[in-house]
DNA sequence: ATAGGGTTAG
C-alpha cells in the first residue's frame, strides 16, 4: 500500500510526463526534456533538481509498474547521478526483475550505501540468502540500515538465532534493530522471549508495543493482550483492532462489541474484525446486521460474509453474495468451490471451477478434494495429474489429499508416482504429508515402504504410530504391529484410542488372546481411552475366532454402550468360522435391524446356511434378499499393470486377454489334479449346479487377477491383486476405478455405480 | 529522487 499512491501524479507519469505540480514546488528549474520532445539544450549543463526531476519520474513509474517506460526515460537521460542507477535498481527489485537489478548494479560506475543495502534488501525478497550474506561480507562500509535488512531478512525466514547473532554484532543499534528482534520473537512463535526482551527496557516505539499485542493474540493469550492494551501510554487504531481482534476470534463477542463501541475510530478492518468474529460463532444474524452497517466494505469483508454462509450450509445465499460481489477475489470462488463440494454438490463446484478466470493451488485442492470426497477418485486423480500439466505450484494439501485418494483405490504405482514428486517439491518432510504417504503406503499393501516413510518422518505424531500398526495389523503382521506398540510407549507418544484398535486386532491375527484381554482391559487404567464400540469388536472377533463364542457373547451383553452392526458383524463372522448356525442367525437378525440394506450379512449368513446344509433357508435369504430390494454388490479384483488398472469379476470374459487366462487355469487345474487336489464347493451358494460351483470357485475374480498377473507381470516383481469386498464388509470407496482398461470394463463400472446409487 | 522495523480482517 505504502508504494501505491494513486493520485494524479500517478495519473501525470501514466503520460509520460514528470509531476506538474512538482515544477511549482520548484519554480526555478526546467522541467526536463522528454525523449521525443525538443533535444536538451546544447549546453551540456545540467541543473542537479533537474536530474531529481528526471529521477522522480523513473521511480513513479516503476510504481505503476512501467519498467519500459522507467528504462527509456532512465536511457535518454542527459546526465545520471548514483541516485538514477539506484531508482532504477529499487524499481526493478520492485517488479520482480532481480535479474535486471542485478546486472545494472554490476554495470553502474559508482555505487553508495544505498545501492549497496538496495541490492541487499532485493536479495533477501528474493530468498537468496547465500547472495545476500556474500554482498553484506563485500560490502565497503556498513551502516545500521545494512545491519537492519540482515536482521529481518532472517526473521521472516525463520532463522532465529541467525537473527539473534546478527543483533549481537550491531556496531550501533537504533529502535528499528531492537523491534526486528521483538518482530523475529513474535513472527516465530517465541511469545516469551518476545515478553521477555519487551519487559527489559522502556520507551518502546508504539510499532512495538502492537507488535508484542499481535504476538499475543496470535497465541490467543487474552489476558496478557489486554493486561497490555491497558497499559499502552498511546493507542492508535491498530491496537484497538488488535484487542477487538483478540476477543472477537476467542468468542468473546459481547467484549468485542464494548470495545468495538468504545473504539475512537473504525476502519475497515474493525468492521471486519467484528463482522469474522460473529461469523465464527455461527451467528449469521449479527454478521450481517454488521456487514449492512458499514460503510466501506472489501474483498475480505465479503469473503467473511460467504464462508459465513457457506458453513453453515446456506449455500443459496453464499452464491447471491458471492454473485453480487463487486470484487471476487480468487479466495472468493475457493471458498464457493468449497462449500458446493462440502454439500456434496459436486457439479456446481466443477462449474465454477472451470469459470474462474484465475486459479491457484488452493482452487486446485479445493476441487481435488471435493471429487475425492464425493467418491469420485479416478476425476480427483485426473484433476491432479492435470494440475501438473498446468505448472502451478502444488501445495501440501493438493500432495496429501491425492495421496489419501490413492490410497483409498490402492493406485499403488500412482502413488509411488507422486511420492516422487514430494520428494522433488520437498515436502515430504512434513507430518500431514508424511502420514499420508504411510497410509497409501500401507492400504495398498506395501509394509516395508511403509515402514522406510515411517522412519524418514522427522515429526511422527501419534497419526503416524496408528497408521503403521493398523497397517502391520490389517495385513497379519501381528507381532510387527505389537513391537512397534511398544517402541510409541518407549517414545513417549500416549496411545490413543486408535492405537488400542490396532493393538487388539493385531492380537487377534496373531491369536495372542491373553495379550489382547489384558490391553483391553487395562486401556483405561493405563491410558485413560474410554473403550468405544471398535474395541469391542475387535475383542469379539479375537475370541470367536478363537472358538470362545460364549465369552465373546457375554462381552457383547457386558458392552456399556449399544453394540452396532460391526460388532453383530464379528459375532456371524466368528459363528460362521465354528458352524454355530443358530448364534449366527441372532447375530444376523440383530444385523439385519440395524442395517437393512447391508447385502454383505445377508450373504454371509447365506453361507452359514449353506456350510450346515440348510439350504431351505439359503433360499428363504434369497427371497428375502429381493423382496428387500438388496443386490449384493458385484466383487471385483483389480491389478495394475503399466499404469493401466485391469479388473475382473467372477467368470469375467470381458478382458481382451480372457482367452489366454483361461487356457492358463485349465492348464494349471489339469496339473493340480494330477497332483491329487479337489476342490472344496462348501461355501458357494447351493442354487446353482455343481458344475457351475465349480466354476465359480476355479474363476472368481481374485484368481482370473493373479492369473493375468502370472502371465503379464514380469518375473521377480511382486503381484499386487486388490480387491473391493471384505468378508462380512461391502467397502464402498474401493468400487471405483482408475481407468479401465476397456469400454466393456466401463460397462461394468457404470453397473457397479449405479447399483450403489439404488441402495 | 534511492535503502532498514510492525501490528489488525478471510
Amino acid at each position: 500500500m505504502r508504494y501505491r499512491r494513486l493520485d494524479s501524479t500517478c495519473l501525470n507519469s501514466l503520460l509520460n510526463k514528470p509531476p506538474t505540480h512538482l515544477k511549482a514546488e520548484l519554480p526555478r528549474n526546467k522541467p526536463p526534456k522528454l525523449p521525443g520532445s525538443n533535444p536538451p539544450v546544447k549546453s551540456a549543463k545540467v541543473s542537479s533538481s533537474d536530474i531529481v526531476q528526471w529521477n522522480r519520474s523513473v521511480t513513479q513509474h516503476m510504481r505503476q509498474g512501467e519498467c519500459d517506460t522507467a528504462l527509456r526515460l532512465f536511457n535518454s537521460m542527459p546526465a545520471k547521478s548514483c541516485v538514477s542507477w539506484n531508482a532504477m535498481i529499487s524499481g526493478y527489485l520492485l517488479n520482480g526483475r532481480l535479474d535486471l537489478a542485478q546486472k545494472l548494479f554490476d554495470e553502474m560506475p559508482q555505487r553508495d550505501l544505498v545501492s549497496w543495502n538496495i541490492m541487499l534488501s532485493g536479495y533477501i525478497k528474493n530468498k537468496t540468502f547465500g547472495s545476500a550474506r556474500m554482498l553484506f561480507d563485500q560490502m565497503p562500509v556498513r551502516d545500521v540500515v545494512s545491519w537492519n535488512t540482515l536482521l529481518s531478512g532472517y526473521a521472516q525466514n525463520g532463522y532465529v538465532d541467525d537473527a539473534k547473532r546478527i543483533f549481537v554484532m550491531m556496531p550501533v543499534k537504533n529502535e528499528i534493530s531492537w523491534n526486528g528482534l521483538l518482530a523475529t520473537y513474535v513472527q516465530n512463535g517465541r511469545i516469551e522471549e518476545a515478553r521477555k526482551l519487551f519487559e527489559s527496557k522502556d520507551n518502546w516505539p508504539l510499532v512495538s508495543w502492537n507488535c508484542l499485542l499481535g504476538g499475543y493474540l496470535k497465541k490467543r493469550m487474552l489476558a496478557e493482550a489486554r493486561t497490555l492494551f491497558d497499559k499502552m501510554p498511546v493507542k492508535d487504531q491498530v491496537s484497538w483492532n488488535t484487542i477487538i481482534s483478540c476477543y472477537a476470534q476467542n468468542d468473546d463477542l459481547e467484549e468485542a462489541r464494548k470495545l468495538f463501541d468504545e473504539s475512537p475510530i473504525k476502519d475497515v478492518f474493525t468492521w471486519t474484525s467484528m463482522l469474522s468474529g460473529y461469523v465464527q460463532n455461527g451467528m449469521l444474524y449479527e454478521a450481517r446486521r454488521i456487514f449492512d452497517e458499514m460503510p466501506e466494505k472489501n474483498e475480505v469483508s465479503w469473503n467473511a460474509m460467504i464462508a459465513g454462509y457457506v458453513q453453515s450450509n446456506r449455500m443459496d445465499l453464499a452464491r447471491e453474495f458471492f454473485e453480487a460481489m463487486p470484487c471476487k477475489s480468487i479466495s472468493s470462488w475457493n471458498t464457493m468451490i468449497t462449500g458446493y463440494a462440502q454439500n456434496g454438490d459436486i457439479m456446481s463446484a466443477r462449474r465454477l471451477f472451470h469459470c474462474m478466470p484465475n486459479r491457484d493451488c488452493i482452487s486446485w485442492a479445493a476441487i481435488i478434494a471435493g471429487y475425492a470426497h464425493s467418491g469420485n477418485s479416478e476425476e480427483a486423480l485426473r484433476m491432479f495429474v492435470e494440475m501438473k500439466r498446468d505448472g502451478g505450484r502444488i501445495n501440501r494439501s493438493a500432495f496429501t489429499c491425492v495421496l489419501s485418494t490413492s490410497a483409498d483405490i490402492a493406485a499403488f504405482e500412482f502413488g509411488k508416482q507422486i511420492h516422487g514428486r514430494l520428494v522433488k517439491a520437498g515436502y515430504h518432510t512434513g507430518c500431514y504429508v508424511g502420514n499420508a504417504l504411510l497410509s497409501m503406503y500401507c492400504k495398498c499393501g506395501s509394509i516395508d515402504e511403509g515402514y522406510d516413510v515411517f522412519q524418514e518422518t522427522a515429526e511422527k505424531d501419534a497419526v503416524s504410530w496408528n497408521t503403521l500398526i493398523i497397517g502391520y495389523a490389517r495385513h497379519g503382521f501381528g507381532k510387527q504391529a505389537l513391537r512397534l506398540f511398544e517402541s510409541m510407549k518407549d517414545a513417549g507418544i500416549r496411545p490413543d484410542d486408535v492405537t488400542m484398535v490396532g493393538v487388539l486386532s493385531a492380537c487377534g491375527h496373531t491369536g495372542l488372546i491373553d495379550k489382547g484381554m489384558e490391553y483391553f482391559y487395562s486401556m483405561g487404567r493405563d491410558f485413560g481411552i474410554t473403550t468405544n464400540p471398535r474395541h469391542y469388536t475387535c475383542m469379539i472377533d479375537l475370541l470367536g475366532r478363537a472358538g470362545r463364542l460364549d465369552d465373546a457373547q457375554n462381552l457383547v451383553k457386558d458392552m456399556p454402550c449399544e453394540p452396532d452392526a460391526a460388532t453383530w458383524g464379528a459375532l456371524l463372522g466368528a459363528s460362521r468360522i465354528h458352524g454355530n448356525t443358530e448364534l449366527g442367525e441372532k447375530a444376523a437378525e440383530m444385523i439385519f435391524r440395524l442395517e437393512p440394506w447391508n447385502a454383505g450379512m445377508y450373504v454371509l449368513l447365506s453361507n452359514l446356511y449353506a456350510s450346515s446344509g440348510r439350504w431351505r433357508d439359503v433360499s428363504k435369504m434369497r427371497l428375502k434378499m429381493r423382496d428387500t430390494g438388496v443386490r449384493k454388490m458385484p466383487g471385483y479384483s483389480w491389478l495394475e499393470v503399466q499404469n493401466q488398472i485391469h479388473l475382473f469379476s467372477v467368470g469375467d470374459t470381458m478382458h481382451p486377454d480372457s482367452k489366454r487366462i483361461y487356457a492358463f487355469l485349465e492348464e494349471l487345474e489339469l496339473l493340480m489334479n494330477k497332483e491329487g487336489y479337489v476342490s472344496a464347493t462348501k461355501l458357494v451358494l447351493h442354487d446353482v449346479d455343481e458344475e457351475e460351483k465349480a466354476h465359480m470357485l476355479k474363476y472368481h475374480s481374485e484368481k482370473l487377477a493373479v492369473a493375468f498377473a502370472i502371465l503379464n507381470v514380469p518375473s521377480g516383481r511382486p503381484i499386487r491383486v486388490m480387491k473391493n469386498l471384505r468378508t462380512g464388509k461391502q467397502s464402498t470407496d474401493t468400487c471405483f476405478l482408475v481407468l479401465p482398461v476397456s469400454r466393456t470394463h466401463e460397462k461394468l463400472l457404470s453397473e457397479a455405480t449405479a447399483q450403489k446409487r439404488d441402495e
